[in-house]
DNA sequence: TGTACATCAGTGAACGCGCGTTCACTGATGTAC
DNA sequence: TGTACATCAGTGAACGCGCGTTCACTGATGTAC
């Protein structure tokens, strides 16, 4: 079975320590989820995809709450990193832009990785205490609490700042989760959802944030 | 095994027909998210709650897909309902008061049937070729865009009605979905989901409707 | 440069389980006469 | 009021399947000397 020549020529003949097993499992994973949805996610399977038994994947997550977790802190993470470049690349500087940015960030992430993004909310699925999904969490959050206590300081937000951000972020949260269940296109005939996210995103910010204020 | 003396007590010895079982596998699908979550949810163990053969479901939904979607199709009538029912409780007539009532019946709906409202939106598990599904979706949605439509033709509602409308449903939906992960709760400390209903919404309105400009 | 050895990553077999679906059946109900 | 019969609702057994987890193991790697 493990002779040069390929009994089994689809299988791959390469060395018995995959080299980077961790990180092909957490690909699969999202590969299953886009081809055949999040229910069909197994440890089997994703080991069938990358070609190892079904006790590797174990062996570096523990079992399936691992796994899944893993999955969810690499979206934490994506996350944190999308919304923190898109902050640097439009050279938004003051609370209400950073603001606008952010959100039309989040839904960006949220259209580019519907596979983290399915799995990162429910939470039932994943290890809420792993100290390593509380860190990533907070990389999330803690730019957006940043940006709300410091306009809120200054006056460019106005003073019930916590309200403005839990409005901010349901718009944005629920523009991202409606859009890729399919109900908006379904139900406003829209196509283009980037161009949906920087409307409602500006919208909002024009109008809640009184960028300019008449 | 039928005889009158119970051989097994806790087993019902009622009738051979059960009467409403297609009623009660419903709310045993709810009972089981509720106490154990979604992924629990079997066609075996919702038989075990009712007390029936496990073939009795199939016999009343076809299968696993059936169940579910007769679960969300429930659902989208008890939210058509209940915003129904809060719009003429309000006695609300003018389209932004209309939206403004309609915002908040659907916060309430979600956080009052939490079950629903996370079978209805993933959608992954439901047969949205069903009839039915569809009827019921519209009993949602119909009212949505009548008092949109309406607005736009009266001027109450800012002229890009679609916009305002795909931004109040993206808030509410968002604010319910946050609110049932335990994110929002976790992260500004509040308690009161229906006063942050109320106050989320009426800040939309009051910013975004411009009911009464200044 | 070579060797011994500890550590690590992945294997493969085994386990017990709950699941969805199907099917011939049977008990109960209700309707026609 | 009684009877025959069609229809309906639920039964119970059987099927094959994929799953998560565990465990003793083995091949590969890297480090100390």
């Amino acid at each position: 079975m493990r002779r040069p020549v390929a009994v089994r020529p689809r299988r791959r003949p390469r060395t018995y320590h995959h080299g980077d097993l961790r990180t092909v499992v957490l690909e699969e994973v999202r590969g299953i989820i886009r081809e055949q949805g999040i229910s069909v996610v197994s440890i089997r399977e994703v080991a069938r995809r990358a070609r190892v038994s079904h006790a590797a994947p174990s062996h570096h997550f523990g079992n399936k709450a691992g796994l899944l977790t893993a999955f969810a802190i690499q979206g934490y993470d994506l996350l944190a990193d999308t919304v923190k470049a898109d902050i640097a690349a439009a050279g938004a500087t003051t609370p209400p832009d950073v603001l606008a940015v952010m959100g039309q960030a989040y839904v960006r992430f949220a259209l580019e990785n519907p596979e983290h993004f399915g799995v990162m909310f429910p939470g039932e699925l994943v290890n809420q205490d792993d100290p390593e999904y509380g860190r990533a969490t907070n990389r999330c959050y803690g730019p957006l609490m940043e940006v709300v206590t410091k306009g809120s300081a200054q006056g460019t937000l106005s003073a019930n700042a916590t309200l403005v951000a839990t409005s901010a972020w349901s718009l944005v949260h629920g523009l991202a989760s409606l859009w890729l269940s399919g109900r908006i296109q379904a139900r406003t005939g829209a196509t283009d959802a980037t161009a949906l996210a920087r409307a409602v995103t500006e919208l909002f910010v024009d109008r809640m944030l009184r960028r300019k204020p008449v």
